[in-house]
DNA sequence: AAGACCTATCGGAAAAATACGATGCATTTA
DNA sequence: TAAATGCATCGTATTTTTCCGATAGGTCTT
């Protein structure tokens, strides 16, 4: 993961309907949720949240397989380690010391 | 740190200008930076980067404290924190199976 | 006290993001 | 084959972001 990939990573994940779209699919990994599903969810205009599922896929924080006459998302939880992963790093840079209790604390979920 | 703080979080990182002046307060942490020196390393214009500082600052990222005329600022490792585990959350909740290969590459930092 | 320095804020122009309806393509159903 | 379903894309209007120069408020130096 490099600098242009986690700021476009974090540009997708910036905005309500993605991040919750997001979220959605997590919670639903790994059967995943259909496009329509997601749609209703969201509350917003088919070919509006199209747009952002399309900013999700880009960033790859998400895949979609076909399936019949609609699309099975899911939401790639190796593109959020590697996010994750990414910002861990910027406080982690040889200084273990910072970066300690923030893992301390992840460990708990 | 909920829904709305992580949002603005990742708003705030999702900027070339921004995520680099927050990666260069963490390298220097515990001392920080002026922000003229950081002014500097943007390559922008002093009232631009003073937009997009401000922009750290309500998110919480950064914190400011005067030193004769000139101003300080620090990055908030807490705050980083505090997105990374709500980012860890959505990935973790009750389904530990997701988390465990995340946290596990994260700790060879 | 006057001038130099450091930073925030204002006003405005250019660029990007956001939202919608309409349309088109592929797939399933009838 | 014809109609219906599921989704992406196009065109476009509105809003938001981004950038700059100019200005103003503190702080230090002289």
């Amino acid at each position: 993961m490099n600098t242009d990939t986690a700021l476009t990573a974090l540009a997708a994940l910036a905005h309500p309907t993605r991040l919750e779209a997001f979220r959605l699919l997590v919670q639903h990994e790994p059967e995943g949720l259909s496009t329509g599903q997601l749609v209703d969810a969201s509350g917003l205009t088919q070919s509006t949240f199209s747009t952002h599922l399309a900013v999700l896929a880009k960033a790859g924080l998400v895949k979609s397989e076909k399936r019949g006459r609609q699309f099975i998302q899911r939401a790639e939880i190796d593109a959020l380690k590697g996010l994750m992963l990414f910002l861990a790093k910027d406080c982690c840079q040889g200084r273990a010391e910072l970066c300690e209790p923030l893992l301390a604390e992840l460990a708990c979920c």
